[in-house]
DNA sequence: AACAATAGCAACCGCAGGGCT
DNA sequence: TAGCCCTGCGGTTGCTATTGT
């Protein structure tokens, strides 16, 4: 059995008050990321790290763009998920300013009802043939998500359509299939925190002072 | 105006992967 | 090489706000 990630007992949990807000922020200012185990009590707050991490990642950022998404940036989602399905951490990664988390919870509430509306299985991004199709019929957008799942010629075996809840369709070759994607997947330092331990190291040096605000 | 249903979002949980010893 | 630790990720839950009746 793992332990538990913090001593539960005294922790908080729920929404987060001002005052812890700002002793998260504080702390960061001056010591800059990671270390989320023992940030906590370093930083006076009575939470878990990953609680901490999860709420300085996903809602105190200075860089978080915050408020709706743009057209641009829903279709860009769309797209990314018909290529990588639910791995929001990368599709975050190619809207800047937005959080995985943001992604997921905008595509769960919007998104995937926009594209059942639309006649389209948002699992596999399939036309779902069950469902008649949208009167109004699909959007480009929609008729691109629907011409991507007939291709002319198949990348693979048969089963890659069979596509999964986390399954992506053409991987290995989503410039071919969507030209207009300029899609680097490839992991890189991300600007300032997407990403893992590799990220962490490279930017401990660098963090204290660039990335965080005035 | 009161209540119920639904939507939106912040936060938690558990698991997996990578680094370190 | 195995085991531990830390971090990040995706799924899920639960609270609050909004809308409908």
């Amino acid at each position: 059995m793992r332990k538990p990630c913090c001593d539960k007992q005294d922790t908080n949990k729920g929404a987060w008050s001002k005052q812890e807000d700002q002793k998260l922020i504080d702390y960061i200012r001056k010591h800059g990321e990671g270390c989320w185990r023992t940030l906590p009590q370093a930083a006076g707050l009575a939470r878990c790290g990953k609680s901490c991490r999860l709420r300085w990642i996903n809602y105190l950022r200075p860089d978080l763009k915050r408020g709706n998404f743009a057209e641009d940036e829903e279709d860009l989602i769309i797209k990314l998920h018909a290529l990588l399905g639910n791995r929001w951490s990368l599709i975050a990664g190619r809207l800047p300013g937005r959080t995985a988390n943001e992604v997921k919870n905008y595509w769960n509430s919007h998104l995937r009802r926009k594209l059942i509306n639309m006649g389209i299985d948002p699992k596999n991004h399939r036309l779902h043939h069950s469902l008649p199709h949208n009167s109004t019929g699909a959007t480009s957008l929609g008729q691109q998500l629907v011409d991507m799942n007939e291709p002319a010629v198949k990348p693979r075996g048969d089963d890659i359509y069979q596509a999964s809840d986390a399954g992506s369709c053409w991987e290995d070759e989503p410039c071919r299939l969507l030209p207009d994607l300029n899609l680097d997947l490839t992991m890189s330092i991300p600007s300032s925190s997407s990403s893992p331990s590799l990220a962490n190291k490279a930017n401990t040096e660098k963090k204290n002072d660039s990335e965080l605000p005035n």
